[in-house]
DNA sequence: CGCGTCGTTGAATCGCTTCAATACGCGTGG
DNA sequence: CCACGCGTATTGAAGCGATTCAACGACGCG
């Protein structure tokens, strides 16, 4: 018996495997401890030990490090339906900080209740541990991203990776998406000057391939964006049953 | 009771955790499926689907991946003890290529045999967790590195992450440790050209800070290094009782 | 002995940063 | 209601860090 998804997460996990009605119910069951959160005060600090994880409900967050030096390396954007903070339970310790970058809405979780509802379903934990595993290969992507790409191709990529992850929950497509990040949010995020990005912003507009302003991307020419980053999603997706 | 660890992953997984006798059988009985490979030969490769994790029992390896302009970005090296392909036992899909840079030993391990594992020893299954988090913290790290850091200071850093991981499993202390990368490693790992590898190891040894050669690290000013590198093992470390 | 891999060094070039100045929208308080 | 400040975007000019191209030496191995 299925129903509608009610939450991004159950969205998420949902596009790879079929949730049934007891498995939504304990996800919606982690969804209790509601918090909500304004822009700019950091939810985790780095260094501070952290026993709890999140769910991100609703709104933009991203991780970071700050170096001694005073520059910062985003390592990661999460949108609705991310988990926040899921390493620190294992490592007792947050190696990074976590700054909202719009109001958001999280729900706290336990690691009691987290690996409790793992034990009930262990087809729900393995649809997590697939979700943690993605969000990895992010990270991995990432990495190759800013260590051997171009300004301009980083650009390209950054754009459709997080067009991907968005249209996954709903809230993006091959058109375009709305975002709260400025300039400088993709600067962090790709290791390079801010600057810098507002020229290579402004190639890939009169190239005729995507227009990023405040507030919005519109995909002008999605191929061709594809094309020139390189784009491959297959550590985006999931072919075939992962769960049979 | 406890005996000696008769792996590198026992070892590492001891440094955390003290484990049972039982606990240390079931870790040797991971350690059944003994293989065999050559230098060069990879073991795993980009986009194959992949259905066992490895558990690198001697020797070194590095995980990269290869883009389709040809560069090539190394996302981690793995040591002895190390687990290889943990994430594509849950993507079945591997999104990256394992290379023996050394002839290495590994040990196959089945997900199932994993899973069973994990069943019947909980602790085992934190201790391995931990250590998947570990390793997840370091991509991260290396991420900031390439992403903020100069040159000189992704040098420093890296040479100091590694001889920290060393120094874990009793194969390098704070003098220096030996091991079989080129230059050519260094600079596919830290997003550079090989000449620029080679022109900051030259200044790195001019500075009297550490002596770089095929084979060997000898480090001539540790403290200097760590200065240099801003670095800062907190997400290596493991303080206090991770399990109670 | 010849060839391949690895390390080394110089010179020219370029992609990106840094510094600096301007513009625009928006909220806030005089 | 407008002046002001602040955050964000934009653009030019100068400079530098790293790349690229090219050449050569050292070493090990078949």
């Amino acid at each position: 018996m299925l129903r509608i998804a009610s939450t991004p997460l159950a969205r998420k996990l949902g596009a790879f495997v079929a949730l049934s009605e007891a498995e939504l119910s304990v996800l919606d069951k982690l969804h209790q401890r509601r918090r909500s959160i304004k822009a700019g005060r950091d939810l985790v600090h780095q260094g501070q030990p952290d026993r709890a994880a999140y769910i991100l409900a609703s709104g933009w967050v991203c991780s970071y490090k700050i170096l001694p030096n005073g520059s910062r390396q985003i390592v990661d954007f999460q949108i609705p339906g991310d988990f926040l903070g899921l390493r620190s339970i294992l490592l007792h310790i947050s190696d990074h900080s976590i700054e909202p970058i719009t109001n958001v809405e999280v729900s706290e979780v336990l690691s009691t209740d987290l690996l409790d509802a793992f034990s009930e379903n262990p087809r729900l934990a393995t649809a997590i541990l697939w979700a943690a595993s993605r969000d990895e290969a992010m990270v991995v992507e990432h990495l190759v991203n800013i260590g051997r790409r171009s300004a301009i191709e980083r650009v390209a990529h950054f754009l459709l990776e997080l067009s991907a992850r968005l249209a996954l929950v709903g809230m993006g497509s091959k058109t375009g998406f709305s975002w709260p990040l400025t300039q400088y949010h993709l600067a962090d995020a790709l290791g390079l000057s801010s600057v810098h990005v507002n020229r290579v912003l402004r190639q890939l507009r009169e190239d005729g391939l995507v227009h990023v302003r405040e507030g919005f991307v519109k995909f002008m020419n999605y191929d061709g964006l594809v094309e020139l980053a390189e784009f491959d999603a297959t550590y985006l997706e999931h072919k075939g049953p992962m769960l049979k």
